[in-house]
Parts: structure tokens; C-alpha cells; sequence
DNA sequence: ATTTAAGCGAGACGGTACGTCTGGTCTTTAT
DNA sequence: ATAAAGACCAGACGTACCGTCTCGCTTAAAT
């Protein structure tokens, strides 16, 4: 799928078009920037690029990995982690601006490409793989820095710590029972942080 | 769409057939318990139940609701609420439960309502409104008991908690990224509870 | 199918609503005036005529039927017979008159009767009866004087002298390979009359 | 529809599958030997000939112009024009022939398609041009060599010679009213050749 | 006056053909 | 060998019409 080292540059027959892989994944972005992932076919994917369908799935299994490579696995790492000092500020931050993220077009896309993978285990894991893990080790930092600061006690797994974070969020965002806003957010960094008990903080 | 209050059951004409509703309910509710939702055709549904395709297009406006209407309302609500006398014990063991319904055939299926409502928000919001909206009021009991006992402090919306306690773990049904077993359950809702920071507890 | 005799009209329960079988000819004769036969369906005919469906199919076997009780047997009979004291002159003037009938909406009508009698034979008899054999008794009266005047040649078969003359029309009409007026009206009766031969005439 | 020039035959992509075409001609020809042209259904044809629906109406716009083409143009026109030296007898057995032929299965499918034609101009004018026209100049050779040779007086259209002779064989195929042997062949070219009159012949 | 046998309007129903669409594969010719 | 063009198969989609049916009401003859 498109990441073929090439190494050796001479194979017998008609090399292949660089051309052509750039002119599918510009076309699907372009389409997929206006029109949501199901409504995007592959026949529309090849015409908008001036390429042939067959093209498309001698390098691309289906459309939907096609949208994949498309989007960009870059999308989600382009968030850059903050180092505030306090882990929490941190984690609100950044709660922030994936809210913001997921609310773009390319973020809507990113929840289709999940409902997607509720039809498609394989699909789910290369989504999985290639924008979600490469995000979520990154926020790891976050995580670990706060724990060496002695901000967030041990012995909470790192991966639950972000759940406990997204989770909420991500939840919103694909059920829409409530508002999502800076407010939710802070709220949310809030309570995982602090705890709902009663305490002395 | 099923739901015809006909309070005055004598219409005009010839009624409704509340067997060929029936059969295409059951119908869909076996192909469903069987195949993925994306699977089953709206062809399949009427063959099997013995029924026109056009008595189907004739009550339902497409084969998702169909399926909304085959799983029931009831399914999730049938989860009965408990009240051990704490909080945290009452979410832990909601939330056991509710993971393990999840892994079922029909929690299978609610997943994919979720997918689908991705891509129609009319039908996410009659998803949301007929199968979540009554099992979120149950759980809210469980968080208000918390607040008046004093387990829970106030000033938390018990909405944004429902989500912090609900919405890892259908982060996690949904991306498969990690485990989701009573295990994490409790790690969940000691965390919620208790916060991730240091404390004296 | 309506004609019926209806001697003891005394039957058990409620009599045949008169007003709805008129109801039901108007609207089929209102909408075959403006819609080919194959466009005019029973459900527009019965919600038109503000009648059930099935007191249609009570009296009518099926559509078509009901499109040959409105259009009326009446309607070809009523094209006089004339009696110019010559066979010859009879003929081209019915002829002309034929022609003209079947080039309005009525005869338009006819002609997918006609049609319709190619799927079905049972219907092609009863067109024949209720439509051309009254007209054809009729023309055979021409005939008739034209061989006791001594106009036409006793040996050859009435029946047969109608098909010379209003065949080659019918087909024309239904082919429309050639154009149908006065000119050609008068050219066919006189090539049945005078032959194509060469001769003293 | 299938008389595509096509004389540079060297296109781009993937050639017309003469294999499906030709599939597909012969399963509706097998179909419509059996059965009337209106049971024979686009489904059923696809199904037969192993071929998509889809490359079906790609081709033809429906299914009555995919019978027009499985009928072939050559059926009629295989009726080879005789040269006795009389043209009244070269039309007598031409009239037998075709009579024998439209009483044959495919002879009766030219009646349907003449009855289709009625609801569709357009098919309409193709039949006429594919089947009729071809027969028809081929009839006029006939009509030319009896002008010529004197047997009939010019000043008579051919175009309406042909109509005078196989128009009322048509009234008799269409409306079934009277007998259509060779008897009334016969008695047919008689009449158009000597005429009704009275007279020395 | 009561029964009883129709007739009737409303409209749901099973059946089935239609023509359209999309996903993904395959073939042909050109590079 | 790969590409572009585009034909192909499979099969689901939602619509339309047909003729049947069921329901509850109305009418009028028979009791």
C-alpha cells in the first residue's frame, strides 16, 4: 500500500507513476474534503485524478485505505505536545485542541474511518496503527512527565490515563448527547485528575 | 414507525397487520443475531419474514430502522440498576455489565447503529433517544444517590460523569486499541472516584 | 361486467351503487382523454372517482375492461351509414370518416385496445365484439346495396371486401410507414373497385 | 445499439465483449420462443445469458429494443422474392408466405412489437425501419416489374400497392375477426388485381 | 323490528419488474 | 511491467403497479 521502498529503481516494465499515486490520494482529499467517506466512490476518485480505476486497487486493497493514506497519518501528530509544567494543564490543552481537531472536516473524517472500522477489523487496525498510536504515544509524554513530577500517582496504567481522558470525549463526539466545548473539557481533565469523592484538595 | 400511539384502534380500512410487523421484526432480528448489520438486505428481511418489500418501505423509511425497531428499546434497559448502598461499588458493577453486553451479539449490533449514525444524524439521534437516552436516566439514579449520600461531590455534572465512567470503555469497544475486562472496569471507576493525583487515601 | 341483466332485481342485501359505476366510467374516460391507456392506472382511476379499489375489481376483471366500458361501444356505431345510391362513394366516405375517427383521442384509444389484444386474447374478442363487429354489420350494408345494385361482383366474401377496404388503413395506422388522408382514402377504394389491372374501364 | 460502425476497431480500454452480446441475444431469442415478449423480463435475460443487468441496460436502453436486435432484421427479409413473370402471382405467394411466417413464433413476436409500438413511438419507428422497410423495397421489385411488364396500370402508388395487399392480412392477424389461409390470399390478390367491379376479365 | 346478505370506501398486503447504482475485477492497447 | 480506458459481474437499492384482502359501515330485502 504505497510505502514500497523501491530500492532498486530498475524493474523491467513501465516504472511506476509517481505521478498517478499523487494525483488518487490529491483527488480523494479534494473529494473527501466536500463529501462525506460514503459518499465518495472509487469511479469518482479515478476521473477527479485523470486515472484509472484499476490504478486504484492495484495499489489500494479498497477506497477506504485509500482514504487512509489520503487523509495523512501526519494529521494527528501535527498536534504538538505542550510542556507547561503540570501535566494536567497539559492534558486540558491538548483535550482542547483534539476537541477542535475532531470538529474539522479531516476530524469528522477521522470518525467515519471508526464507524468504518466497526464493519472492517483490518481496516480498524491500520487506522489504529497508523493515526491513533503514533498520537497516543506522544501523549504519553504527558502522562509519564507527570508521574515523574509526582503530579499523578503510579500505578495507573499510562494507556487508561488517556482513556479516561479521551474516552469521555470521543463518546461525545460520536453519540452527540451533549455539548463538547472548552468547558466540557476542562471539566473532564477536572475530574480524572482530582477524583469525584469528596476530599481535602 | 411502530411507535403509532392509535389510541382509537378503529381506522377505516383494513388494519394494519400486526403479524406481518411482527414477522418482520422477528426476521431481521435473526438475520441480525446472525450477520453484521451491513450484511443484511432489506430483500433478505422481506423473504425471510414472508412480506413484501414494499410493506417494509411502506413503515419504515430504510433497513436501519428496521433494525432499531428488531433489537427493541428494552434490551439495554433491561440492565437493572442496583443499589449495593455505594456509589462506586453500583458504577463498577454497571459498568462490568455493561461491558459484557457490549461483547454480545446485540451490544455487536449497537456498535454498528453507532457507525451508522456517523453517516445519518437522524438516525443517531433515534438511536441516541431510543436506546441510550433510558439507560443514562437509570444510571443517573446511581449518581444522584452518590451525591445525596456524599459519596459524590457535588458540582460534577452527573451527565459528564455517566461519560467519564461510560465513555473509556466504548473508547475502547470502539478502536480495540486495548483490553476491556473487570479489571479495567474497576481501574476505571477507582480513578474516577479517586483521582489520578497523589492524595491522602 | 355491467351489462347485466338484472331481470329480478330483487336481490338479498344492498343494490349495486349505480352512482359509483358512473363515478368510475367518468374518471376512466377523463383520464384516458388525456393519458395513453398504459399510463392510466386503477388506483388513479378509483381515487378519481372517489371509489374503493376493490368495488372496480367487483365489477371489472381489470383495468382494461373498464377502459372499454367508458370509452362506450356507442362510439364507432355512431358513424352514419350514408347512402349515396353509389357502393363506391359509400365506402370512400367511410373510409375518410374512419380515418378521421381513429386520428382523434377515442381512436387513439382503440388502437391500444388493439395493442393490449395481442397479450390477451380474451380481451381481443371482446373489443371485436363490442367494437368492430356492430361497425362491420353496418358497413356490410354498403356491401350489400353495391351487389344488388350490381355495383360489386356477387363471389367475393362481404367480410373480406371490408378487410380490402379498411385494412390497408389499419395498417397504415398502426405501422405509420405512410401518410393517411382523403388522397389515399380515395386511392384505395377505387383500386378495390377498378383493380390495379390495366383494362378497359 | 449494437450497429456500432465501429470501424477503426482499435479503441482504448477493454474491447465490447462479443461473447456477452452475443449471450445475451440468445438468451432473450430463447426466452421470447417461449414465451410472450411482456414475460420475458430483464432479469430473467441477464440471469440466462450469465450476465450482468447492469451491461444489459448499458447497451439498450430496454428490453424491448434488446428483442428487436435478438429477432435479428434478417428474419423477415429471408423471405425471398419470387420471379414467376406475374407479379399477381409473385404477390400471391409472397402473401401466403408472409401470412405462414407472422402464424410462426417469431412472426407472432413482430405482432408484439407491433403492439409495444403503440405505447413507444420511437421503438415504433425502429421496428419499422429494421423490419418493414427492408421487406417492403424488396416487395416493390414486385409491384416495379408488374408496371413494367404491364400487367399493372401505373398511376398507382407502390407504397400503397403493398398496403392494398398486406394491409387487410394484417387487420385479420391483428383482430382475429375472419379466416387467414391461402384461401384468402388468394382471394385477395384476385380482388386487388381485377377489382370489384363488374366487369370483362 | 330484527336479521342477514350484499355493496361500499379505505387502505394494507404479497408479488414482482423496473432501471439505477456501487464495489471490485478483468481485458485491451499504449507506454 | 504498468498504466489508462472502460467493459464487465454481482447484487442491493427504492419505486411502482397489479390484483387481493380485510375492516367497519351502510343499505335494503327477508323474516
Amino acid at each position: 500500500m504505497s510505502k514500497i521502498a523501491t530500492p532498486p529503481p530498475k524493474r523491467r516494465g513501465r516504472q511506476r507513476s509517481a505521478a498517478a499515486e499523487a494525483a488518487i490520494l490529491k483527488a480523494a482529499g479534494e473529494l473527501l474534503a466536500r463529501l462525506p467517506l460514503c459518499e465518495v466512490t472509487t469511479d469518482a476518485i479515478a476521473q477527479r485524478a485523470g486515472v484509472s480505476k484499476a490504478t486504484i486497487y492495484k495499489w489500494w486493497p479498497n477506497k477506504n485505505l485509500v482514504a487512509l493514506d489520503a487523509l495523512g497519518a501526519s494529521v494527528l501528530a501535527q498536534l504538538a505536545i505542550p510542556n507547561t509544567g503540570s501535566a494536567r494543564q497539559d492534558f486540558a490543552e491538548q483535550l482542547r485542541s483534539t476537541i477542535a481537531f475532531y470538529s474539522s472536516q479531516p476530524g469528522r473524517l477521522l470518525r467515519q474511518f471508526l464507524a468504518e472500522g466497526q464493519n472492517d477489523a483490518e481496516f480498524l487496525k491500520l487506522f489504529r496503527d497508523r493515526f491513533l498510536k503514533p498520537r497516543r504515544d506522544s501523549l504519553l509524554t504527558i502522562w509519564r512527565r507527570g508521574v515523574e513530577r509526582g503530579e499523578i500517582r503510579p500505578g495507573v496504567d499510562g494507556e487508561l490515563v488517556l482513556d479516561l481522558i479521551f474516552g469521555p470525549m470521543m463518546y461525545r463526539l460520536l453519540v452527540g448527547h451533549g455539548p463538547l466545548d472548552d468547558i466540557q473539557a476542562t471539566a473532564i481533565v477536572d475530574v480524572v485528575f482530582s477524583g469525584l469523592q469528596k476530599g481535602p484538595h
